[in-house]
RNA sequence: GCGCCCGUAGCUCAAUUGGAUAGAGCAUCUGACUACGGAUCAGAAGGUUAUGGGUUCGAAUCCUAUCGGGCGUACCA
């Protein structure tokens, strides 16, 4: 919000002074303090348009603006920088704004109500979420959060590919787990086949309900209800582990729905129209290459069966009919030499292909004391969603999945996780949280209140660890927006990170509440209180609990609480 | 071989998307508990941003070549 400020006094100030500008220009925080509050490059990238150097062109703004009194200082620095101090008052301004935001503080309508679909996780349902979903997860879900916080109307989105071969191999399984129960003595269990343990536990619920009735009716008959039955429980499998994440898809998309409402013909018939295809060995093909991919990809198996490519097409011509304004696709890395031929369908039909935007997540190696976690997903040795979650809680989860940007291999440390100190940096900044909440208990117990207090006060506020944190919070809403256009909510948990450092390092070095000073107590109650609906808010953002109190862990605390009985 | 992603302090990661002197945490070393939760804080040390070239006022960031790691390169999904 500042920030607007200042970038409007620019364009004033430019006006004023006939000065064509770049719009190019940034506006910015200095990492060093020297450079002031705020920085422009503004003359710099404009001189040419104006054929003067950036120096002297700065200078004349510089001087323009140090008339305004919201500044403290304009100067001119290096090769033309413009560097803003603003003044105290300024700064006041901005904490009232917090205070009375509060929980919608940073909340706005950047996005203009404009509709994105993300579409993440879809993971097959042929076994229980891992973790490569739960960092899916906790990036779509916080992404999600984050545009609608901004304005954005987004739309969260889960593809099942209940249909095909894996679902085949499903069944499969499923029916040797079930006549093992049976005394049918299985000697070699397929390799492609499904081993994971889920599937004898299925096959007893199947046997439950069923008992031996499944033997004696046809194999087809006997598969299709092993395959509904297994679909079917695994998707509410999926569904309780996400919720258990904190995380609500706005929508399930069946490939079975779509292919029943006759989309996999109308592609095809699409791609035909578009003169598009051809056929080679029995297959039909499409010309990918002629529309960007590096090679031409089967649209129809010689067995009659289309490939994985066709519903694919299928379900993103929906995305485009359905009128969403950006679409996000978030898929693994292994995905990546994939989405080159979509996009040549995509553009072969016409649709806009730079509307879909592809997030890739890198992969997650796990270590737990130091020793790099081993998983094999054809041995059925994976570890699911709902095993972190029990071991490191959700908050500590989606923390460590949303702490590190989505292009970055990510190795997920569950020692740490698991901890509660402040090594751990969720712990960490749900203690700033929990410790206000804590010192403000204390205010109310020690009788101070806002109710008398009156805003010219915040001139107490005047240390300048007390407008550096006024600053940061300030940054909040432009951080929101920042990780609305770039994707990348990674710079939340950062953000949030050194808020909670700056709290706690000033809590450390100043009382807060002192009885004798009851203005300057009530200045910085006021201080921490919108600390507080910021810290709240970015982990609500995040979807991580922000605790009023927190729950001792330390064996030694518990034996004092329980001495003290 | 070709394509995509990555390479920053001993370790895990940032860097406002091209800005000024590259920042945190952990680990290491030195300090601080008679006040709001020490579950915390103060300080020290740690760097040729993998390497070479280029683009410009300015590069960790963009281009290019090389090295190293991951992934992909199916009539699997």
């Amino acid at each position: 919000m500042l920030r607007k400020k200042i970038h409007n006094h620019l364009l004033e100030c430019a006006e004023a002074l006939k000065i064509k500008v770049n719009p190019h220009f940034s506006l910015e925080i200095p990492n060093n303090v020297n450079h002031g509050d705020y920085s422009t490059n503004i003359a710099m990238l404009s001189a040419k348009l104006n054929k003067k150097k950036p120096r002297v062109l700065a200078d004349k703004i510089a001087k323009y603006l140090n008339k305004n009194k919201d500044y403290k200082s304009v100067t001119v620095a290096g090769p033309g920088f413009i560097n803003f101090k603003l003044t105290h008052r300024i700064f006041y301004e901005g904490l009232q704004f917090i205070n009375k935001k509060k929980k919608s503080f940073g909340m706005s309508n950047y996005g203009e109500k404009q509709k994105v679909l993300i579409e993440f996780v879809s993971a097959n349902p042929t076994g229980p979420l891992n973790i490569v979903s739960a960092r899916a997860a906790a990036y779509g879900d916080t992404l999600s959060k984050v545009l609608d916080f901004v304005g954005f109307n987004s739309f969260k989105e889960f593809y099942v590919n209940d249909f095909g071969n894996q679902v085949d191999i499903l069944a499969e399984s499923l029916e040797i787990r079930y006549r093992e129960l049976h005394g049918d003595v299985v000697i070699e269990f397929p390799p492609e086949a499904y081993h994971g343990e889920y599937l004898i536990d299925l096959a007893v619920q199947l046997n439950t309900i069923e008992g031996t009735k499944l033997l004696h009716i046809s194999e087809k008959d006997r598969l299709e209800r092993m395959k509904n039955f297994a679909l079917e429980e695994l998707h509410n499998m999926q569904v309780a582990s996400l919720e258990k994440f904190g995380v609500i898809f706005d929508n399930w998309m069946s490939e079975k729905k779509l292919r029943k409402e006759g989309a996999i013909e109308e592609t095809l018939s699409y791609l035909a129209e578009a003169d598009c295809t051809f056929e080679k060995d029995d297959a039909v093909w499409f010309y990918s290459s002629r529309f960007g991919d590096e090679k031409d990809r089967v649209l129809m198996k010689a067995d009659g069966n289309t490939t994985y490519f066709v519903p694919d097409i299928a379900y993103h011509i929906t995305k485009y009919q359905r009128g969403f304004k950006y679409l996000i696709d978030v898929l693994g890395p292994d995905h990546h030499g994939y989405v080159p031929r979509l996009r040549s369908a995509l553009t072969a039909l016409k649709y806009d292909n730079s509307k879909l935007e592809v997030v890739y997540l890198q992969h997650i190696n796990l270590f737990n004391e130091g020793e790099i976690v081993k998983m094999s997903k054809r041995a059925g040795k994976i570890v699911t969603m709902d095993e972190l979650i029990d071991d490191v809680g959700k908050d500590a989860a989606r923390f460590f999945f949303i702490d590190r940007k989505p292009s970055a291999h990510l190795n997920f440390d569950l020692e740490l996780a698991r901890k509660k100190s402040s090594e751990n940096p969720v712990f960490y900044i749900q203690y700033a949280h929990a410790r206000i909440n804590s010192v403000l208990k204390k205010a109310r117990k020690a009788k101070i209140s806002l109710k008398d207090y009156d805003v010219k006060d915040l001139s107490r506020l005047s240390k300048n660890s007390e407008i550096l944190i006024i600053k940061k919070m300030l940054e909040f809403p432009t951080l929101l927006e920042t990780i609305a256009d770039s994707r990348e909510p990674h710079h939340l948990a950062t953000y949030a990170f050194e808020l909670a450092g700056m709290f706690h390092k000033y809590y450390a070095k100043y009382h807060i509440i002192n009885p004798r000073f009851k203005t300057m107590s009530q200045s910085r109650i006021y201080l921490i209180k919108s600390v507080k609906y910021a810290l709240a808010n970015c982990l609500h953002l995040m979807g991580i609990s922000a605790p009023d109190k927190m729950v001792s862990l330390k064996p030694e605390d518990n034996e004092k609480d329980s001495a003290n009985i």
